[in-house]
DNA sequence: GTTCATGCAAATCGTTTGCACAATG
DNA sequence: CATTGTGCAAACGATTTGCATGAAC
């Protein structure tokens, strides 16, 4: 059994997510803070995360992370890419050479210039696959 | 004229290093910690950190960070590639399609099932190239 | 009126730092 | 002996949570 959850409306939720449709940043948890103390000078900082994490739980946002909240340490020092098990969390790195015309590629779409890129796989790795 | 700085030797700070180019795993501080304890009981986990620092200042470690410390919220839930400034930080989505071929091509390096990757280029944006 | 949302402050968690002492070169 | 490394504890910064009150349905 699932754990049942209803959202009720919000003026503050509402906004929060109107700013960050209405913004290419990709806004961190202050920011969104500091627009809309303007508007509620009582919002609390707390709430803010609240509000965010609810609107992932929806899916109307994503929350742009990477590999959780720790940082990892690795010796290999070589460029290589990643692949992290959805399941076990566990990180491996991937054995494949560097694509690197997806530079020029990524280039091309805006006025920027790109000097590398990294790469994360999701999915199961063979221990969860059993 | 930068700061000049010299590395004595440190048995703690070879051991960690040890620890990291013999383990596949994609340890964190903590782990590093846990299992150096058991050589050096009296060893600090704020130790473990600075000489984790130290060994990414000289290059022999990597640390796999992404976009900072601070939590990115975003509006566009589509799939889509990151591109972020090496200068300014910005982030700026990039505007390319998936390319799908190479959760395959990753698959087959391992025993692993992938259901999607993530990727950010990095590089100077336009404000920044000027 | 039951449940969810809010503000506030305190708590939590990963990481960094100040300090006095020990080890290195 | 000048400088770096260490342990310890306190500080830090981002995020979460407990609690009492207010709003939604």
């Amino acid at each position: 059994m699932g754990k049942k959850r209803t959202y009720r409306h919000s003026k503050q939720r509402q906004r929060i997510l109107e700013l960050l449709t209405g913004t290419d940043k990709h806004p961190t948890a202050i920011w969104v803070y500091d627009q809309l103390r303007k508007e509620y000078p009582s919002l609390s900082l707390g709430n803010v995360y609240r509000n965010l994490n609810i609107l992932v739980e929806q899916g109307l946002i994503k929350n742009s992370d990477f590999m959780g909240s720790f940082e990892r340490f690795d010796a290999n020092v070589n460029p290589h890419y990643h692949f992290i098990c959805e399941n076990c969390g566990s990180i491996v790195d991937i054995d494949m050479p560097i694509e690197n015309e997806l530079n020029d590629k990524a280039s091309k779409t805006a006025d920027i210039s790109i000097r590398y890129h990294k790469m994360q796989f999701y999915g199961l790795c063979s221990k969860c696959l059993k």
